[in-house]
DNA sequence: CCGGACTCCTGGTTGC
DNA sequence: TGCAACCAGGAGTCCG
């Protein structure tokens, strides 16, 4: 699951070879990967082609490359998307979806393939609307419900708690909502919930608010530290746009770490079923407190 | 508002 | 050795 580390990785390393370029060609290979398109691909082709790209903004998990006109090539990377680039000769792998030919002004010819094992990732043309929150910035159609980011400096940390205090579920249902705080995946959700030793299935409600900042703290340092290592690669299909991975598996507290000793008491990590997928948590470490 | 179930999807792994 | 069942889960939608 490429989450917002990964995704930002991707988004810096696209944009030096992608700002300014004009687009050449584009292959849709699987048009499956154009489901949020909402058109054939010809439409997409045709829309995208002598086209010139901007810089590439992100926010939380998705992607989007303004091209002009108020229009922009949203991606997202799904559970499995990569996007790479590379020379226009090289070889195209098997998992290729899409493919788009750039010309950069300096670096000249270039490819970005879109690769997607799983295709829930996507590419597609949308247009740009103002945000709801700072009508200068514009987000395309398809972004405009999510919430900014832990990373993005217009987050509003006391906006974050006031409406955590409202809800009434369990906070790792909370981090997950892309509409609350956006670019936390579950990797990273269980890792930040071990760091603050919050069980995944506390109420938000019952979250004092001392602990509700370390948390948030805490979602912050695993993203930026996971950041600073270049995105998790713990079973080799997060890549960044040179095709390398990163180095953050070896520093995993909870995910994925089911029998080991958690690092903190040495008590087993265990993993449960939670939301259609793994939990994983120290049960010692990590229990719901406070009684209602 | 909330949560659960379901959908999209395929390749690596597991199990017989 | 071969094959089938299983598992991974981001995000949207629908329903009770």
């Amino acid at each position: 699951m490429p989450e917002l580390p990964e995704v930002e990785v991707v988004r810096a390393g696209l944009a030096p070879a992608v700002t300014g370029a004009l687009v050449t060609g584009v292959t849709v290979f699987d048009e499956r990967s154009l489901r949020r398109h909402g058109a054939p691909g010809a439409d997409f082709v045709g829309r995208l082609v002598g086209r010139t790209f901007a810089a590439p903004e992100r926010r939380g998990k998705f992607i989007w490359i303004p091209i002009g006109d108020g229009e922009a090539v949203v991606v997202h990377l799904g559970m499995s998307g990569q996007v790479l680039l590379r020379p226009l000769g090289a070889e195209i792998d098997r998992l290729t979806r899409i493919r788009i030919d750039i010309h950069h002004p300096e670096l000249g010819a270039l490819r970005i393939d879109f690769v997607d094992q799983r295709i829930f990732g996507s590419m597609a043309i949308d247009e740009l609307v103002a945000a709801v929150d700072v009508p200068g910035d514009l987000v395309p159609t398809q972004v405009e419900h999510i919430a900014r980011d832990p990373m993005d400096p217009r987050f509003d940390d006391a906006l974050f708690f006031a409406k955590l205090a409202k809800r009434n579920t369990g906070v790792k249902r909370a981090l997950l909502d892309q509409t609350l705080i956006s670019g936390v995946g579950n990797i990273y959700a269980d890792e930040a919930l071990w760091a603050s030793r919050v069980h995944y299935d506390q109420p938000t409600a019952s979250l004092s608010r001392p602990r509700a900042k370390t948390l948030l703290a805490e979602v912050r340092l695993v993203l930026g530290k996971a950041l600073a290592e270049g995105g998790t690669s713990f079973d080799a299909q997060y890549l960044n746009v040179n095709g390398e991975s990163g180095y953050f598996s070896h520093s995993l507290n909870a995910y994925g770490q089911q029998g080991e000793p958690c690092p903190r008491c040495g008590r087993p990590i265990v993993r449960e079923q939670f939301m259609n997928r793994g939990s994983h948590f120290c049960p010692y470490c990590q229990r719901v407190r406070g009684a209602r």
